[in-house]
DNA sequence: TCATACCGGGG
DNA sequence: GTGTACGGTATGA
């Protein structure tokens, strides 16, 4: 490859990542191959959107003109101004060369196919048999949307949406059988209406499915929300109106009926059923938003969240109301037959939080839909990489009139991660973490590393441009009142900017299957230079006096001399970073009392304000049971404060608790699901029986469903259930005894030699020969060597 | 015991 | 036309 070639055009990085057109307030965006484009705008303040309509000509990408060929003349060279199909020669090095377009992309599309199976063999029925290396073609929307340097969302703020939340209240799971018997739909000014059915009976579902479409186009919202809205209320919704015979009349413009899109995630195919080939609903002029794709983004970069249910979530952030009705969602249905008004309740608080949950998360996609030439509701349910990022570099080429790279399959080459180093184990004190903020992109950007097929170097002025405005961004939002649409709007900015350049290098390390310009050796060379990068600061680190605990990937956390002030950890550390490239900056992120050091990744820290984290599987254990987990927090804390007898406290205590029963049934169980439903369990039990199983039976119960979660325990003969109003203590009290020290001490078993460990483990009924000083004892360290 | 398959959510 | 990921549990060999 000789140097970066000559481009037409000259699009700047603003460009590459915000478009050219200033249009703004697009709301929605709907085109048609016809080439016409719908486009609904509105200005702040004003209740109404406008609609305005725009030609454009429908184009794709093609690695060759031979199929096109068969035309003759009337296939014209876009310079000389046809009007039909009209074809334009890029520049640059990729196979994708050749813009071809033309008024209506049914012909278009009609001509290649043609041409390709005079030259393939009628085998060809579609574009996509061409393949992606020969063949790029966009979605109606993005064609016009990348063509025209547009996007949504100009010059608004995420409250001058109009946003609508709708929930189903069934009977049911199952559409084929429940019906929906209420829905409460929360309007853009905030009015909760619960409309509900007039009969259980067919005529009393349709009228409610009618009155509800009514109410949305009545709202004329912009967006329409919910919690798991692709994954339950919208193929529900048209599963029971098509049973129903009631029409959805539910876009802006079209006959009524929801169209499909197909989506990794949404709700199963209906026609064919294998692999994971799922359909989203689409609606000409609404965003479909599901909340819970913003929950699983969240997630993705916080990893704090109990669950992602709706209920778990709202109540995690802050959002539920504190009288927030809930009910099983088994006994919805049941609950209304008595007791309707507090299914309302609880219905309207669902549309309440799912608002407050979108406005909360759902600024992220909000922001790309900004910068991003795709619909918001593609965004706000994509991946960064492909869904974010390989569209804006298919708009900066297209944009510089340069042709684009094909997907290349490539080589599945081997690929080193990140580097994981366990220094010591046991207990260290005066702890400091200092780590690099986002790592990858500044090594990235400090070492020019991005596609080598990327010859514009769009990628990494993106990443550098991204950086830099987020700095801004935050900036911005610090500055807002706090709550104010202002504040949330760069919030939203900084936090998109983040998850796009965060993805930069999981674009890279994808692969060519899934990225255009995937680059293996791109992202193993970040890696490795994050390999580099962190040896380098452990080295220099040691070599200032410091003891090494624990290093992984952008982190490392290290023990200081016990007569440094916390102005001697912060040198180190800025004496460290200040070797480092500019780009790269390594931050003190936190200082502790002391850290237990288990394993790989699994430790506690003391804060110095007496806060206690554990981190890791060996410490959070979903299935740990109560007692186990108390006395694992007091005995690392106990631990962390030098006071060894503190912990033989703790043991003694706790074992003593058990051997007397005072320990309470509830402490000694632990949480499991069940997977067969009885059917299921009877169908097998002769053949297996399950002890989990068999104590349900032997309670008396035979009503549970897959899926409940129920709390067991161990009784001399076997496992038990555990009720909430039922504490008969009869548990097997030598099995959870031995249970208190081969699961639970054994996690501070670093921190003790192996007598160590012996005398303060030991039966606290079996006097040992001689009386052990536990006051005198010390939590130890042990360097470990390298590579262990 | 280890490998793998499956789940998460919605009423 | 899409393309997740991560940690847990259940299962089968």
């Amino acid at each position: 490859m000789s140097g970066p070639p000559a481009v037409p055009d000259h699009p700047t990085p603003d460009e590459f990542l915000w478009g050219w057109d200033p249009t703004p307030g697009i709301v929605s965006v709907w085109a048609d191959a016809g080439g016409l484009a719908t486009v609904w705008r509105r200005r702040p303040g004003v209740e109404g959107a406008v609609r305005e309509e725009a030609r454009f000509r429908p184009w794709l990408l093609l690695d060759r003109l031979d199929d096109l060929a068969h035309l003759g003349d009337r296939l014209r060279p876009a310079a000389a101004g046809g009007t039909g199909i009209t074809w334009r020669e890029l520049a640059g090095h990729g196979a994708l060369r050749f813009l071809v377009s033309a008024p209506d992309a049914r012909t278009l599309k009609a001509a290649i196919l043609h041409g390709a199976r005079q030259r393939l063999g009628s085998r060809i029925s579609s574009l996509r048999d061409l393949g992606a290396e020969s063949v790029l073609s966009l979605p109606p929307e993005e064609q016009y949307l990348v063509a025209t340097g547009r996007n949504y969302f100009r010059d608004l703020s995420f409250d001058d949406l109009r946003r609508l939340q709708f929930d189903l209240e069934t009977q049911g799971l199952d559409p084929a059988t429940d019906r929906i018997f209420m829905v409460a739909v929360r309007v853009p000014s905030g009015v909760v209406h619960l409309l509900e059915a007039e009969a259980i009976s067919d005529a009393g579902e349709a009228g409610l499915i009618r009155r509800l479409c009514a109410v949305i186009r009545d709202a004329d919202p912009d967006v329409i929300e919910n919690h798991n809205l692709h994954g339950f209320d919208l193929p529900f919704l048209v599963r029971r109106a098509s049973l129903l015979g009631v029409p959805l009349d539910l876009g802006r413009i079209g006959p009524p009926g929801l169209r499909q899109r197909a989506a990794f995630r949404g709700a199963p195919d209906e026609s064919g059923r294998r692999g994971p080939r799922r359909v989203r609903y689409v609606v000409p002029g609404r965003e479909l938003i599901d909340t819970m794709d913003a929950v699983w983004r969240y997630d993705f970069a916080t990893r704090e969240l109990p669950g992602h249910g709706l209920k778990a979530v709202a109540r995690h952030l802050g959002i539920a109301a504190p009288d927030r009705e809930l009910i099983r969602g088994d006994q919805v249905f049941q609950v209304y037959t008595t007791d309707p008004a507090r299914v309302r309740r609880y219905a309207g608080a669902d549309v309440e939080e799912v608002s407050a949950l979108a406005r909360l998360l759902g600024g992220a996609a909000f922001a790309l839909a900004r910068m991003a030439p795709r619909r918001y509701e593609r965004l706000a349910d994509a991946g960064a990489a492909t869904g974010v990022i390989d569209p804006l570099l298919v708009r900066a080429y297209y944009r510089a009139g340069a042709a684009l790279p094909a997907h290349d399959e490539g080589r599945q080459a081997p690929h080193a991660g990140a580097a994981l180093y366990l220094f010591a184990a046991g207990v260290a004190r005066r702890v400091v973490k200092a780590d690099v903020a986002s790592l990858y992109p500044s090594l990235m950007r400090a070492f020019r590393i991005g596609p080598s097929r990327d010859y514009l170097g769009a990628m990494i002025a993106m990443v550098d441009q991204l950086v830099e405005l987020r700095l801004g961004a935050k900036a911005s939002a610090r500055a807002a009142p706090p709550g104010s649409a202002e504040r949330h709007t760069h919030e939203a900015t900084s936090a998109a900017m983040k998850l796009v350049v965060n993805s930069a290098y999981g674009y890279l390390a994808a692969g060519g299957g899934l990225t255009r310009f995937a680059d293996l050796d791109a992202a193993n060379e970040v890696t490795r230079r994050g390999r580099e990068m962190l040896a380098l600061i452990c080295r220099e680190l040691a070599s200032r006096g410091v003891t090494l605990l624990e290093a992984d990937t952008d982190g490392v956390y290290f023990s200081v001399p016990h007569d440094w002030a916390e102005a001697d950890e912060r040198r180190v550390v800025s004496e460290v970073a200040a070797l480092l490239p500019p780009l790269v900056q390594l931050e003190f992120e936190g200082r502790y009392q002391a850290m237990l050091s288990h394993e790989p990744k699994n430790y506690a820290l003391l804060g110095y304000d007496g806060t206690l984290v554990l981190k890791g599987v060996a410490f959070r254990s979903s299935r740990a049971e109560p007692y186990g987990r108390a006395f694992l927090r007091r005995a690392i804390a106990s631990l962390l404060a030098g006071d060894v007898q503190g912990v033989r406290d703790a043991f003694v205590s706790t074992v003593d608790a058990l051997r007397r029963r005072e320990v309470t049934t509830h402490d000694v169980s632990s949480r499991v699901r069940l997977t067969k439903s009885p059917d299921r369990y009877q169908a097998i039990r002769e053949h297996r029986r399950e002890a989990m199983y068999e104590a349900l039976l032997a309670h008396g119960r035979d009503d549970w469903r897959a899926g409940d979660k129920i709390r067991v325990y161990r009784a001399p003969d076997g496992w038990r259930v555990a009720t909430e109003d039922d504490d008969p203590r009869d548990y097997h009290v030598e099995h959870y005894v031995r249970a208190l020290r081969d699961n639970y001490g054994s996690r501070l078993a670093r921190a003790f030699n192996g007598e160590g460990f012996a005398a303060v483990f030991a039966d606290p009924q079996q006097p040992s020969l001689f009386e052990t000083d536990f006051a005198a004892m010390t939590p130890t360290l042990t360097l470990l060597p390298p590579g262990g």
